[in-house]
DNA sequence: TTGAAAGCGCTAACAA
DNA sequence: TTGTTAGCGCTTTCAA
């Protein structure tokens, strides 16, 4: 290996402005004690040389690495990129950088996450699905902080910030019977997924409230991926006698369902009225617009990135669990029943 | 698995195997004259310890980190995230882990990309609009692997992925002018860019091949942002005698020229074509879908993740300028025109 | 206010 | 095939 290495250490600096490497540390770490002419010279040396202190050794030597590290699915969904939005910008107030890892459905989060603790990261964001939850209680053994996304604890022992799902879903679907709708498709989520059971509840509640008997066909799984947003929106549009609205349980797949729609001839919002959850960005751009139950994701990201650093800072910090409110954002997506294209049909 | 503690090193891996702990070092870096015995006794002490291995130290030792640094502008526009998501898709086959820097246009990308250099990553990949580039420089001189993607170094001397603007660009204004339009608005991108400047040049030598002279009015500057795109495309409607199409440097400008027509009442594509560049996701989600000159983000982005790595495992590799191609894709925001709604109100 | 020195956990010569 | 031993660049006592 023939690499000429012009790293500068602090030795050099040291060494150029005459003091002895602890000191120039001392400098550099913003200790108080050191006089001002020393320091001067310190920071002279620094700028004359260029140096630039290495991460690695300051965070092997000091145990903390400067790093927060956020463990998510995959970048493809708009979900996630408002959440690391929010983050970002939160972080980018601080003096934490961020390590990005995709687990890309492998489920190696567990290692991951581990890894993590071990000296790269100080602390860690989790916007993973909890499919397997055995790390989470390491992590807390360790008592190595972080924070969950829009995900629960089971055991309730954990930082979380989410909104309230449940609720959001109830007002969807209250929505929906105020417009005339009785016959309401739901597309769920990936029901292993706390959120998807919730957005289910909050759907079964306003229907049970309103006195609309709860029809089983109309429930049909998704798993919050278009495709099935699609493939769910064709069994509903398949049977003998199919809604007048679909319920999706979150944006992506209520853009499957509008393609659906549309594949069969049909109109959103004439002939079916479509509405989703979360509000990414899309959903403002898709033709109609969507209404969709607003999840504040940024803020989600940000509220978490804080709450993580104040953790990070304060280890004795009780764990914190912020719930935001969720919002009906009303489009274009949804009107009342019209004469069904399915009595057109007959 | 068995229970995982903290402060486990190798130390104690390789008390507990009875051997020395270089060898453990060994076993652990997958080196391979160890004696298969020896290598059972280890790893099965690492198994019932539940080490794992510190990255930090291990990089310090080293030399190697492990990371990949990726330097982008923010994570606000569906460009970044394709780009992301490709070098993101490349990295999960290689055993890099992925460290993202915005830089939230505060033009401190230099300090980022030294920090980068000095242990913190073993390469990185810069999305970064090109405004100084004074610490490419400094890269290249410290030999640190480095790729520039959809951009250009002025010297020549780093490896880049990027595609084909300018032909892009004259492809689409080629495509307005077969369609029947002579009076095409044009939205600049940031003009800082390199990209900016190959698309208008593209679009002014399809122009020209065509005969068809260069009105001034129809060049507006504009800035790569949805918002920019806006006042553009409103400065080019109030025009004494407007276009009858719009070609916008990028796609999300393109959504700002979509808003604005809307504004006007006039209706895309019947009153106005628009035309963007580089089909992000959204783009197929618009009404009418935007038909846009397809840049391959995502494959960009792969590409210059593996040079990247080839050149960090390789250094003496020669740098390299891969220049993808690109497409026209033909969706639904344009037309030939019409009896002009301009003639219409006279 | 400063310096000396002991690590942080690991890799990689060099010996054995 | 394995052990010994320097470091990697820095932080942080402990003394002075």
């Amino acid at each position: 290996m023939s690499e000429i290495n012009t790293s500068v250490t602090i030795l050099d600096v040291a060494r150029e402005a005459g003091v002895s490497y602890s000191t120039v540390s001392r400098v550099l770490s913003g200790y108080n004690y050191v006089k001002d002419s020393t320091r001067e010279r310190v920071l002279e040396a620094v700028e004359r040389l260029g140096y630039v202190v290495n991460q690695q050794a300051r965070s092997l030597a000091g145990g903390k690495s400067g790093v927060i590290g956020l463990l998510v699915p995959g970048l493809d969904n708009g979900y996630i990129g408002e959440i690391a939005r929010g983050i970002d910008e939160e972080l980018s107030k601080s003096s934490y950088d961020l390590l990005l890892y995709t687990t890309h459905r492998t489920s190696t989060e567990a290692s991951y996450a581990l890894k993590m603790t071990k000296g790269l990261a100080d602390g860690v964001l989790l916007v993973v699905p909890l499919l397997t939850t055995g790390y989470i209680e390491t992590l807390r053994e360790q008592n190595f902080p972080y924070v969950l996304i829009d995900q629960v604890d089971p055991n309730n022992r954990s930082s979380v910030v989410d909104s309230l799902n449940r609720q959001g879903a109830y007002e969807a679907t209250q929505y929906l019977l105020g417009l005339g709708h009785r016959r309401i498709g739901f597309i769920t989520g990936l029901m292993k997924l706390r959120s998807a059971e919730e957005r289910l509840a909050g759907h079964m509640a306003a229907l049970r409230d309103a006195g609309v008997s709860v029809e089983e066909d109309l429930i049909q799984t998704g798993d919050f991926w278009r495709r099935e947003g699609y493939e769910a929106a064709e069994r509903l549009l398949n049977l003998h006698n199919p809604p007048t609205a679909i319920f999706a349980s979150n944006d992506l797949s209520a853009f499957g369902v509008m393609e659906a729609v549309r594949a069969y001839g049909l109109q959103v919002p004439h002939d079916i009225s479509v509405i989703g959850f979360d509000d990414i960005p899309q959903a403002s751009l898709v033709y109609p617009r969507l209404t969709t139950v607003r999840q504040p994701l940024d803020e989600m990201g940000r509220i978490a990135a804080r709450l993580l650093i104040e953790q990070i800072e304060n280890p004795d910090r009780p764990i914190r669990h912020v719930t935001l409110p969720t919002s009906l954002v009303i489009r274009e997506s949804c009107q009342s029943p019209q004469q069904s294209w399915l009595d057109l049909r007959r």
